[in-house]
RNA sequence: CGGGGUGUAGCGCAGUCUGGUAGCGCGCCUGCUUUGGGAGCAGGAUGUCGGGGGUUCAAAUCCCUCCACCCCGACCA
């Protein structure tokens, strides 16, 4: 390719949105362009690292043995109402579309109905399964926020796949074919990435693992062991309990408290820790209008974990200060436990306390030294905080770490969420009907070029592994119209790249100095560079010169124009 | 969806408070000089000042309204 043919439309500037790493060299590299918030437009040389990441995946899935098919991105409503998602898919996400006769669509955010409505009909004996089939293919998700670039676009390219079985062995078997698919995948990209237990979210199920990239702009929160390989997302990571108090039961007293709502202001006027104080917040329940979550001072409350329990509202809603007010007789920073009228879910942790600080449900006081079964009872007591640093790794071996991440796929055993309600069956062995068992697993593939980036560049731009860069090499003339040497010279090299079959980009503008090209090709992250000037060419010499992440492999090396390709060579077999 | 902010040339911004008919840097075009790390000089093109309505002799500027985009909070590949 002839970079006077290409185009290549680099910035000098950052655009004013773009908060990220990989957000603002998408766009100054010129591989991106917003159309729309969330909506990008893939500009040629990044619709070559994008097609790329994108075929390593599909040969990932061939060899994992997954068929490729193209599902259409418009779907009925109706499939949506038999699984029982439309109007129930993340209030919002799904965006709805009307055809001529009124008719309702949306525009898929994932497949599941319209995979299982292949299957059911498709699929009518046990002998057909195992399958599995995917597609690499747009989807759309209507984000209340669309952010960072391609990390959090509205459409998005991705790559789903569903599988089909008749038990839970099968599906055990496929899911773990996938979980190595999917590492292979991550490995051949050369990220650094950890598969972690996830929760199932909306797409629903039992088991889920995602893999996330590390990267310290993600916005997942991963938990580790220090001395074993768990490592879960934080919103899944259980809380060992603590070890209860024994300490010596002491007389329930009220103190003062004007103006004082905070953990840490109560505990700082009334002279105690943090860790010695409960808080109570009151949400929404199920049963019952709302319902108090009791949790230590010191403690998150983890969302997820608490709208596993049946007397809390899914999704989670804190109740307004109106609410807590009218239900309690004191606002919220003045509730606690000690004679509430309500439902209490304890943390075990708050649980395990002796004589601890918490509101006394009137405004500006709080009671010392309330103690469990004397002055408050709970309900009920359940894991329902966000695990944190000093917390015991849940396995019980070593202590949490944390560090962030980008999800980049995900893999769930998702059982007969869809196959039961769609009545997706097929004639077992015993000639019965059997309702098939499924997974499915998805790669965000847009996502994951922008991950990669946020892992691999430098103030100079991106660094691309071998395996998805644009161009493997870039020859760049110095001067070339004041010299036929050089002009002749990098022609000769880029033809003998391009007979090589290497991916060569010419960067034979006219009047661009010779800076301009070198930085360009440094942000769009072409690992090899062949520099042909006047200073070589009289010896037959040129400088070729390595992009890589590894230091003290990128300085310049003078060589003879014959040998750079073979080195080129070598280095990309290597 | 709640809270905050911004819309002025392809990009980054000033001008808005205090109305007087639009500017700077980068980029782009032409010419000359330059040419191994984002050149210099000279000349030039480019704007429905986000849209609509209003106030006024006069609106980028004031008022009303709609829209788009960005940032902070709850979701996902």
């Amino acid at each position: 390719m002839k970079a006077s043919q290409y185009t290549i439309s680099t910035l000098k500037e950052t655009p004013a949105e773009a908060e990220i790493a990989s957000h603002r060299l998408l766009i100054r590299a010129g591989f991106i362009k917003k159309l729309a918030s969330g909506i990008y437009n893939w500009m040629p040389i990044g619709l070559r690292v994008l097609r790329k990441v994108e075929n390593i995946v599909r040969e990932e899935m061939d060899r994992a043995g997954a068929q490729e098919l193209l599902m259409p991105s418009i779907q009925p409503a109706e499939l949506w109402q038999e699984s029982g998602r439309w109007g129930q898919y993340d209030e919002g996400l799904l965006l709805k579309i009307r055809d001529r006769h009124d008719r309702d669509f949306c525009f898929g955010p994932t497949h599941e109905e319209v995979i299982t409505d292949i299957a059911r009909s498709e699929l009518k004996s046990h002998r057909q399964l195992p399958v599995n089939f995917y597609q690499i293919q747009a989807k759309f998700r209507d984000e209340t926020r669309p952010r960072f670039g391609l990390l959090r676009a509205r459409e998005f390219l991705m790559k789903d796949a569903y599988s089909f079985h008749t038990d839970e062995d099968s599906l055990d078997e496929t899911y773990q074919i996938m979980y190595q698919a999917y590492c292979r995948i991550l490995d051949r990209l050369k990220v650094d990435y950890r598969p972690v237990l996830a929760d199932t979210g909306s797409i629903g199920g039992n088991a889920s693992i995602e893999f996330q990239v590390l990267a310290e702009s993600g916005e997942d929160l991963i938990a580790f062991s220090t001395e074993s390989d768990y490592a879960a997302n934080v919103e899944m990571a259980e809380a060992l309990p603590a070890t209860p108090s024994t300490a010596a039961l002491e007389p329930l007293t009220e103190a003062a408290t004007p103006n004082t709502k905070t953990i840490d202001a109560v505990a700082t006027l009334l002279g105690v820790e943090p860790g010695n104080t409960v808080k109570t917040l009151i949400v929404k329940g199920t049963d019952v209008p709302l319902v108090a979550l009791v949790l230590r001072g010191d403690h998150q409350l983890n969302p997820l974990k608490a709208e596993k329990l049946d007397l809390v509202e899914t999704p989670l809603k804190m109740a307004s200060d109106a609410d807590i007010t009218a239900a309690v007789g004191a606002g919220p920073g003045s509730i606690g436990p000690v004679g509430l009228e309500l439902p209490v879910i304890a943390d075990r942790d708050a649980m395990a306390l002796r004589n601890f600080v918490c509101g006394a449900n009137r405004d500006d006081f709080h009671f010392v030294n309330a103690n469990w079964e004397r002055d408050a009872t709970a309900t009920a007591v359940a894991d329902i905080r966000e695990v944190g640093l000093g917390d015991k790794s849940p396995d019980g071996k070593g202590m949490l770490q944390f560090k962030r991440g980008i999800e980049v796929a995900q893999i769930f055993k998702l059982g007969k969420k869809y196959s039961e309600p769609m009545n997706a069956v097929v004639l077992g062995e015993d000639g019965k009907a059997v309702t098939m068992t499924m997974g499915c697993y998805g790669v965000g593939v847009s996502r994951l070029v922008a991950a990669i980036i946020e892992q691999k560049h430098d103030e100079r731009g991106m660094i691309w592994p071998a395996s998805i860069a644009p161009f493997q090499v870039i020859v760049i003339p110095i001067n070339a119209h004041k010299s036929e040497a050089v002009a002749g010279s990098s022609q000769q090299i880029y033809e003998a790249l391009l007979s090589a079959d290497i991916e060569v980009l010419l960067d034979d503008r006219e009047g661009i100095r010779p800076g301009v090209k070198f930085a360009d090709a440094e942000l769009i992250g072409i690992p090899h560079r062949i520099v042909v000037g006047e200073r070589g060419i009289e010896a037959d010499t040129v400088e070729y010169r390595c992009r890589t992440d590894e230091e003290n492999r990128d300085l310049p090396i003078k060589t003879a124009a014959e040998e750079v390709i073979k080195l080129i060579r070598a280095e990309i077999n290597s």
